[in-house]
This record gives structure tokens, sequence and C-alpha cells, in this order.
RNA sequence: GGAGAAAUACCCAAGUCUGGUUGAAGGGACCGGUCUUGAAAACCGGGAGGUCGGCGACGACGCGGGGGUUCGAAUCCCUCUUUCUCCGCCA
């Protein structure tokens, strides 16, 4: 969401904008906007006098009846109540205007980054840069779903009958090998200097619409029956819904911290749920880092983060790459974005693994997330990334090191969250 | 889930019974000064935050959120949220 200001101010940026996302559709909505800006202002000036003269004369009432004037005030009286009746209709007039305003505010999208490539959808995304060799081994590599089942590591018939499509039983050292490596992850940003945390899997919807689109929303999130929750569908939701209406201290910042949590999604929408693998599903487990910080250190800390996770999987040994998200691609709220992803050896292409972004202050405006400074308050940036998301990270670990047995090499990072195991292979 | 108590500005806290002279007492912290080699302490002084409108003068809103009663609400009523205490249940 933008400043109001900025858009009464900047109408053409807030337009070029939206031209570099292709969403001409909502062009008519900044005139629109700012027309109805316009009129709240006025409403707004005229109930503001009312207001007044509504305390003055209340006042003036309160010290007439002091007095034991009473008839006096008795007349003053009705001086006021023809103000209210006035100030009801103004009043209503004004908060449905408000309201309009607000609808059409949140589907205008944020001002993106000028490094953003300009593009239509995710086929215009842009390479950026590649880590590490990738490697297409001499034998065929099998779908990671055969190698988990042939290690009787994954079970996705059973899920089916207890939970749907969508669902898996991981088992023996297939599912040791999924937390060792979201241990490994959480362990690995604590000595990135994060702070670790463990949020609440459920959010209310106030925090939902501050950190997401609507859109985003009806794809993504499960509603608990008579309750006003949500399961998160990231610890980034219950992490940034920390700060609403916050003032942090100035001294604080920036607030680096690495939450895990188990992440639901009903991924309604283009992709669907994959049937026969683990890339794709309703639940999976999540390492996540979210920063808060001043504006100006945002994009310092946007290239730290998405390099944190190249590093990550550099140290598993997997090679990745970062995919620049261009403009038509990104999401309202962000600022600037990019995908890691890593090598998959038997589709040999890259996979998204993770994706990094800096949301510059909408989270921060939508939620009243500000920081005391010298010059007042002033909104933060908050920028998040995924460490790992397992089981999808867990494919390309899988898919880098299984031997043509079928057994799985056990990354030397992650031995030791294995208890000292080096492969994994049927008993 | 049941029964009580509470939520006031950066923090603590008065005011709520008895609605107007409290748009918020008093502390602490903060800023400036005296004293001191410097600091602490003590003493003196200072401003009370935030959001919105207005070029400005100024004005509106604001005592957990929302609604109501009233000429007028921090104060009365309803409702929601959160916290604390007790009981029940439970990994």
């Amino acid at each position: 969401m933008l400043d109001i200001k900025f858009v009464r101010e900047n109408p053409e940026k807030v337009k070029e904008n939206i031209k570099k996302k292709f969403q001409d559709e909502k062009l008519p909505l900044v005139d629109e906007v700012i027309e109805l800006d316009k009129k709240i202002r006025e409403y707004k000036a005229e109930g503001d006098s009312l207001r007044q003269e509504r305390n003055t004369t209340s006042d003036a009432i309160g010290a007439l009846f002091r007095e034991k004037k009473t008839e006096e005030a008795e007349e003053k009286k009705k001086r006021v109540n023809e103000i209210n009746s006035k100030l009801i209709d103004i009043e209503r007039e004004e908060n449905d205007l408000a309201e309009k305003l607000k609808e059409k505010m949140m589907v205008i999208p944020q001002i993106i980054d000028d490094s953003v490539p300009i593009g239509k959808d995710d086929t215009e995304n842009v390479e950026i840069e590649k880590f590490g060799e990738p490697v297409v081994p001499n034998f065929e590599i099998p779908y990671h779903s055969d190698i988990c089942e042939a290690l009787n590591g994954l079970d996705k018939d059973s899920a089916g009958r207890t939970s749907g499509n969508g669902f898996y039983y991981l088992i023996g050292d297939i599912a040791r090998l999924h937390s060792a490596m979201l241990s490994y992850a959480r362990d690995f940003m604590i000595d990135k200097g994060f702070t670790y945390c463990v949020p609440p899997f459920m959010i209310r919807s106030d925090v939902v619409n501050g950190v997401m689109s609507f859109s985003e929303m009806e794809n993504m999130m499960y509603k608990i029956e008579n309750e006003d929750l949500y399961l998160i569908g990231t610890s980034e939701h219950s992490m940034i819904g920390k700060f609403k209406g916050q003032i942090v201290k100035e001294e604080e910042l920036p607030i680096t911290l690495t939450s895990y949590s188990p992440c639901f999604r009903k991924e309604v929408g283009a992709h669907g749920i994959e049937e026969r693998g683990l890339y794709r599903v309703h639940q999976f487990e999540k390492q996540e880092m979210v920063v808060l910080c001043k504006p100006e250190e945002a994009m310092d800390w946007y290239n730290k983060m998405w390099s944190y996770t190249v590093e990550f999987f550099r140290s598993l040994d997997v090679p990745v790459r970062t995919l620049e998200c261009c403009s038509g691609d990104l999401a309202d709220l962000k600022v600037k974005s990019c995908d890691v992803e890593a090598w998959s050896p038997r589709q040999q292409k890259y996979f998204e693994v993770g994706s990094c972004s800096t949301l510059g202050d909408a989270q921060a405006r939508r939620l009243g997330i500000r920081a005391k400074g010298e010059n007042g308050n002033y909104l933060l940036s908050t920028l998040n990334n995924t460490v790992i998301a397992s089981p999808r990270g867990m494919i390309a670990v899988i898919e880098n090191n299984v031997n043509e047995d079928g057994t799985i090499n056990i990354p030397k990072a992650l031995q030791p969250y294995m208890g000292g195991k080096e492969k994994i292979e049927l008993k």
C-alpha cells in the first residue's frame, strides 16, 4: 500500500509503475483515488468545524448550568442537536468514501525498484548468477519420490487416505534428513547473528490482511472454522505481525530473526498440487529469515539475505542460481524479489527452493510498524527470505547426492544432525 | 470452559463511585543548567507523546479496540481483545 500523499503528489509515477507491472486495468484507480481523497478532505474540514462548534457550545452549556442559567443552556442544547444531526450525514459519507479509498489503495501496487527487470510473467524472469557446477551424472536419476519410496522413506498412499492429495508421511532416515536440514538451517542462521524464534502457527485476519494481498490470501490461507484464525502459509506472516502497531526503538535496529514453522497452503490457482512427489504440497516446514530495518539499509540486507541462502545450499554441495523476479511476476506488495533455485540433475534444470523479497514500507504501512527517530517516527522496511523449505529443499539434496544403487550420501554438514550417519540405505 | 480484577501518554501511576473547571495530577526516564577535573548524586529549570486536516493562525481525533447514552464521556451502558488471580480440563 502506498502513502496517499505520495499518490496525490506523484500520480504519473504511480501510473508508470502500474504499466511496468502490466496491470493497465488498474490505471483508472489512480485518478479515482485522488478524487476520493479530495472529497474526503472536504468532508473532514466541514466535520471538523462542526465538531469544534459542538465542543465550545457544550463547554458553554456546562458553564451556564453551573451559573444556574438553565434556560439559556436549553437553548444552546438545541443548536448542538442540530449540529449532531448534520454530523451523522457528514461522518457517514466520509466513512463510506474512506472505505472505498482504502479498497482501491489496497490493490495499487507498491513502487518497484528501478533495478527490477521489466517483463510480463515468470517466463521473463532473469537469471542473475550461478553458483557451483551443475553436475549431470552418468546414470539416470529417478524421480525423487521413487528414490524415497525405494528406501521406505515416503508413504503418500496412506497420507492420501488420511488427509487427501498434497500430504505425505516421511519415514525413517528420510524423515530424519528432513528435520536435520531444518535444524542445520536454524544453526546456520544463528551463526549469522540472527535470533531464533518459534512463532504462532495461526494468526488473526487483521494480521493476514496486513502481510499479504487479498488474492494471495484467497489462494493460500486455510481458515479455522468458527474462529477468526488462519493457519500460516509461512512464518513471515506471524513474524511481521509480531510488530503490528509497534514503535521500535531505533537502537534495536536492524531486527534480524530466523523463525521455524510448519506452513500450510491451499495452493489454489495456477500450479495446483503435484500428484507424484513432494514438490508442491499442502503442508511443509520452513526455516525463514526476517529483517526489519531502516529504509536506507533495506537493499543491503536484501543482498545479504539471498546470499545466505546461496551459501547454505553450497554448504550442502547443491549447485544453485539466483533468478530475479520481473516486474509482472512481482507480487503487489513487493519492491524487489529473487528466487534461489537449486540444480536438479534429473531434470537438468534449476527449480525454486527459496524466495527473497524486500517489501519496502508496504507491510509496515498496513500494520503500523514504525521506529522512533530523531526527526519523528518513520515506517520500517521489511524483508523476508527462505533459508530452507522442506521437503522441497530436501529434494535438491537427495537428487544431488543419490548414488546409482539408490542410496543417498548425507552431506557432511548434515551428518551431526543424523547421529553421525554418512549414508541412507535400505535396511 | 467457569468466577473475579484490570488495561490511562516512553515507563510507573492519579483521576472512573459523584459526566463539564483534567485534552489528562504526580513520579521516573529525557533535555538544559548549577555544583564537579569528569561523572554520579543533589538542586534549579524545560517541554508531555501520536494520527489527521490546513500555506498558516489553528483545528479535529486520541485515556486497550468498536458501538451506544448525553448538550457534553477517561469517567455511565453494551461488546470485543489482552493481561493477572482462582477453579476446571489438558500435551
